[in-house]
DNA sequence: GTCGAATTCTAACTACCAATAGATAGATCA
DNA sequence: TGATCTATCTATTGGTAGTTAGAATTCGAC
């Protein structure tokens, strides 16, 4: 009674229910967040009742969890596709390019569940977060094999901690769901900056009056 | 019986209790969100009885919008007021860069007013945050101002947007509140590695093995 | 057509939360 | 000394949330 039969790990045809309530789940927790998002809401634009929800999950929580991991497992999935489909001898700085900007392309464009996955990390119960983690931990864990490999061609400082920058880098862009709106701003103008900004920085380099260079910039 | 007399609008000295009820919200508001953070939670570490809160304040939600103005305006005086200090002649790049490290610092040091505030905003119900977004909007104004000059001055692009600069600046700077761990890393140098991030990027401008620039980084 | 499983519903339960009402003890003041 | 004010308390209200139990319905297979 609690799972149907015929249902492989992977997403299968079957229920068109269920992937519904998924569907309508991340688009509503995306906007209204964990708390203010109730089974009724999801229920309601499911064209269900909530109580038969809980058919197919045993508890909102476990509804948390799925959209949660497929937002992290989709992102991860695109990156590494776009990743592979690169020429074989593409500079790192053009990889991470591509990768910097798959990221951020598909947080803002390609459905709910990963735009869903940046707000509900904060917001959702701690043993929920804390059994996401294993799927978050391994989509930083290739961000960071990334960036090791350009110390190892000499394109970024072997003196950076791989793990700091990874998370600066996706913070950038992570932050952008918090005041990105398709009405106000273009997105490849903001992806172009962003992009732009992580790998170049803000300061032209050709400047004429010179300045010293600060310590904050060169000691870490 | 609704209000106390003798109560201008700027908090006076009379009861220490109004402020630890600010300070302990604060504080819990920063770990749990808002909605997980119930009046009782809030009397318990502050030592009172729930119904002890509204002696002080109309609702939930009034606490939660001086939370919230709080934090955005200390933050506020503490960038401006470095700022002001520095000398007369210093360049815009030092400008920036101590104007970065305040604002970091303050996220994680300053209190409990300004870590809330980067977690309320997205989670507080919409009529508060509708009304904390003017003084929102002169941080960001303020933000947007310094960029400017450093237009002017040639130190910075001016094809640049200083409204998506600004959100991506503090946006690297903000997201660090949902993962620095003050046992995990130094918080200098995650100051340092972001601030020579945003500043000068992450690629290494002077490379041998040359790469034609991609199209990414010079179109902006 | 009937049977049984899959699916959805109705109705209720429990728990908890924000907010209110009204009382009380101590301080201040006239 | 009596009256008012301050600051807190106890007790309760109204509402809503997630969840459960069990009845009703749909639907494919024989």
């Amino acid at each position: 009674m609690t799972k149907s039969p015929s249902q492989p790990d992977t997403p299968t045809v079957a229920t068109g229910t269920r992937e519904r309530v998924l569907d309508v789940s991340a688009r509503i927790f995306r906007s209204r967040g964990y708390a203010d998002t109730t089974m009724n809401h999801i229920a309601k634009a499911a064209g269900i009742k909530s109580a038969s929800i809980y058919y197919y999950f045993k508890s909102k929580d476990e509804i948390v969890e799925e959209v949660l991991n497929l937002g992290t497992q989709r992102m991860f999935k695109a990156v590494r596709q776009n990743i592979d489909n690169l020429a074989p001898g593409v500079s790192f700085r053009d990889k991470l390019t591509v990768a910097l900007r798959t990221h951020f392309t598909l947080l803002h464009t390609q459905g709910d569940y990963t735009a869903a996955n940046i707000r509900l990390f904060p917001e959702a119960p701690p043993p929920v977060v804390k059994r996401h983690m294993c799927v978050r931990r391994s989509y930083g864990l290739y961000w960071q094999a990334m960036l090791k490999e350009g110390q190892a061609e000499g394109a970024i400082a072997d003196t950076l901690d791989v793990e700091i920058v990874q998370l600066l880098l996706l913070g950038t862009l992570n932050w952008s769901v918090q005041w990105y709106k398709p009405k106000l701003y273009d997105l490849n103008e903001v992806a172009a900056s962003g992009i732009s900004l992580l790998l170049d920085g803000l300061i032209q380099a050709d400047e004429i009056s010179g300045n010293p260079v600060s310590q904050d910039a060169k000691d870490a």
